[in-house]
DNA sequence: ACCGGCCAGATTTTT
DNA sequence: TCTGGCCGGT
């Protein structure tokens, strides 16, 4: 037997092994997921089924395509090369490119940012006269991003669906969006898989080239695939009568946590629907987790209705473990000080801290937590946030190299023609847009033409020529100077690095660093065009994951990862759940959040401490907060509570717990150190019950008497402040 | 053309 | 509380 083979268990040996028609693959969270996709592609391969050319192998980050190359290479012990692998989008931007004449492209068409599109969007509502004030671009921009994300071009799309916006004119305007981004040779994210799609359904001859190409197709986290996405799979995959539909998905019902980017849970519990005759493989030996953090896992998720049903097993043979621990505490600040304190513990017990993380449901949540690692000297690492690529200054040079690369690219073009400030208003823009609409030429024709014709003043002209000469001059540079010292020399005569020289604010100096790092980046990729479609796409840097820092990162960026420690703050009514997907989704959008839930506590392999606050501060004030319906979800057999605080919704979690005190990192140390040495003088007594009657001092409303109290709220009518609610905590005796 | 003040909104975000 | 987008004044 093959070496590789003998690796694996006999659930994903099966998964491996079952090569000829349809299959799904139930992965359960730490059960070995990305090993059977990589070895049951190398086992395609090994075999000789087909050449690596044959297989098209999905996912939907760059990330997880970037792993499974590397690995499929090591167990061939070469590279893989010729390989159709990558994201949906990639595969699809290489499909368009081939067939871009079919949907009215040419074959170098840009791929907008999401700046460009809602530009192009505004444009497109002003001319047709609607009010930005009630209907917004960005829901515009959703409405036609779910749309397009359910297959539907502008033609598709009924009456009775189109009612939500401007009176039923967002098919109207979706129609002339996609008008326009022909017009500008461009697509969007979403037009990836639209344009791809419709070219396969509609062009017979293509689709049997590609059914002739792909013996083999593999597809990774299919719960999280959205109706065009599952359409395309569905036109690669189906096969005439008698020949197999060699289609391979693997994904996890329970892992489902994008529905509110258009993806349809149903299409993997639709499976056998769609391609009769599968074969159905689940992997529920987790290899990742203790005993105990699965159990608290598995009966949490039990809570959902509609799942396909999987059992996680404790596959590890030291699955004992530490309970999941809830800690209930007082506000949002002894929350965070709570978290780094065990964090400062563990690190003394010598646990890397890049095996800490924090899981955040809601992005403001982090700063909190920031605030907190910074005071203790703690290092820590954001995930998510901004990225390299969305910032300002990435993108006004990307602006600028997309132009050179492309002239004919209006949105770029319009997005550095004034910036830096070259004294171009709306005035010449607009006159500059009104002769390029009536003559059906992109922007820069008109441009030469407004000089040429003398149609504006002296000024703008001036520096219009200036710019335009400059493309023409850099562009010519190209083939002897090679990009990127095209590039360098265009920041840098186009007046663009010295805008930030001049600038005073503090972030210049880290825009000027991303510049060059943007030019580094470029000087790996051998032409132009190649590293434009790469950050279009890729829209990351390979993160350096060097220095030993906690992680802190909403539930979503966590997914697919894991660490030995585990922090999931914030389980509150209201931020988890969120109380827009409860709203906006109702019993779907809790099972949702629940699944969030369920991802986040499978992160841990040993140390899993959920934890909510009774009072949380929210924009302005403070709010206090019932704890989580999930933990209450939790198994007693698996949780140690502590910490009673505010914990209204169990009221057994407020009795000392049985277990209390058995592990050090449950004692109720924290509480006592911060009681004593934080803020003493900004937040005195924990209430301890403060009588009515009682005079009082508040830091901002000053001398009052207390005349109501309501478990931790008090009113008190205050000398000069007039009467406020106040949380106790906030005054003291007076 | 640009700057400053005011008001609304404030989840998640693989590409 | 903080921020970003829009409007009105210079």
């Amino acid at each position: 037997m093959s070496e590789y083979l003998s690796r694996l268990n006999p659930e994903q040996r099966a998964a491996v092994e079952t090569v000829d028609g349809p299959l799904l693959v139930l992965a359960g969270a730490g059960t070995g997921k990305t090993r059977v996709l990589t070895t049951r592609f190398a086992h395609i391969l090994m075999t000789r089924r087909a050449f690596p050319s044959q297989v098209l192998a999905v996912t939907f980050t760059n990330k997880a395509a970037k792993e499974m190359r590397e690995r499929v290479a090591a167990i061939l012990g070469e590279p893989a090369e010729g390989l159709w692998l990558g994201t949906f989008h990639a595969l699809c931007a290489r499909m368009l490119r081939r067939h871009a004449e079919l949907v009215g492209l040419q074959s170098n068409f840009t791929i907008l940012d999401t700046d460009d599109q809602m530009r192009l969007l505004k444009q497109i509502m002003s001319a047709a006269n609607i009010d930005a004030k009630r209907w917004t671009p960005q829901v515009l921009m959703a409405t036609i991003q779910r749309w397009k994300d359910r297959g539907l071009v502008p033609s598709g799309i009924t009456a009775a669906e189109d009612v939500d916006f401007a009176n039923g004119r967002a098919r109207e305007l979706y129609a002339e969006y996609q008008e326009r981004l022909r017009q500008v040779n461009a697509v969007d994210f979403g037009d990836l898989l639209l344009h791809v799609t419709q070219i396969l359904q509609h062009h017979a001859d293509v689709l049997a080239d590609y059914h002739r190409r792909f013996r083999y197709i593999l597809v990774d986290e299919y719960q999280d695939t959205n109706t065009v996405q599952y359409l395309w799979l569905r036109l690669l995959a189906q096969r005439p009568q008698g020949q197999d539909q060699n289609i391979c998905c693997v994904g996890d019902d329970d892992q489902s946590i994008y529905s509110w980017r258009g993806a349809e849970i149903e299409n993997i519990l639709r499976f056998e629907k769609d391609f009769p005759g599968a074969t159905i493989v689940r992997l529920e030996s987790n290899y990742r987790s203790t005993r105990p953090i699965l159990g608290a896992a598995s009966h949490l998720i039990a809570n959902n209705a509609g799942r396909m049903g999987k059992t996680l097993r404790a596959g590890r043979n030291d699955a004992d473990g530490e309970q999941v621990q809830v800690v209930s505490l007082w506000d949002s600040e002894e929350e965070a000080r709570m978290v780094g304190d065990r964090i400062e513990q563990g690190q003394r017990k010598g646990h890397r801290l890049s095996e800490m993380a924090i899981l955040v449901r809601a992005g403001f949540q982090t700063r909190a937590f920031e605030e907190r690692l910074i005071t203790l000297g703690v290092p820590y690492r954001v995930v998510g946030g901004q990225k390299f690529y969305e910032r300002a200054e990435i993108r006004d040079a990307m602006a600028y190299l997309r132009v050179l690369n492309q002239p004919a690219d209006d949105l770029a073009f319009e997005r550095i023609v004034n910036t830096p400030k070259r004294g171009l208003g709306d005035t010449s823009i607009r006159s500059m847009h009104a002769l390029a609409r009536a003559e059906n030429k992109p922007l820069v024709v008109a441009a030469w033409r407004m000089i040429e014709t003398g149609a504006v003043r002296a000024k703008p002209k001036q520096a219009l020529h200036e710019l335009l000469e400059g493309f023409a001059r850099w562009r010519a540079a190209l083939p002897h100077e090679g990009h990127v010292v095209v590039a360098a020399t265009l920041l840098d005569e186009s007046g663009y690095t010295e805008m930030w020289k001049q600038d005073k604010s503090p972030e210049a100096a880290g825009r000027l660093d991303n510049l060059k790092e943007l030019l580094r980046a470029l000087g790996e990729f051998e032409t132009l065009a190649g590293f434009l479609e790469h950050v279009a796409l890729v829209m990351e840097t390979d993160e350096k994951a060097d220095a030993d820092r906690v992680s802190l990162m909403t539930l979503h960026a966590a997914k697919g990862l894991e660490f030995d420690t585990v922090f999931l703050p914030g389980w509150e009514e209201g931020l988890f759940p969120h109380q827009r997907a409860l709203d906006e989704s109702g019993d779907k959008g809790l099972e949702e959040e629940r699944r969030l839930a369920y991802v986040g506590i499978t992160r841990a392999r040993k140390h899993c401490i959920i934890s909510n606050a009774a009072n949380r501060r929210i924009y302005a004030n403070w709010t206090s907060q019932v704890p989580s319906r999930f933990l209450d979800e939790l198994p007693e057999a698996h949780v140690t509570r502590d910490g009673g605080a505010g914990n209204h919704r169990n009221k057994m979690a407020a009795a000392p717990s049985a277990f209390a005190g058995q592990f050090p990192l449950v004692a109720r140390k924290p509480r006592v150190i911060e009681a004593g040495a934080w803020e003493v003088a900004e937040r005195p007594a924990r209430s301890a019950g403060i009588p009515v009657g009682q005079r009082v001092f508040h830091q901002k409303f000053g001398y009052g008497t207390v005349i109501a109290a309501d478990d931790n709220r008090l009113d008190v009518e205050f000398e000069h402040a007039g009467r406020k609610r106040v949380i106790d905590t906030f005054v003291e005796k007076a």
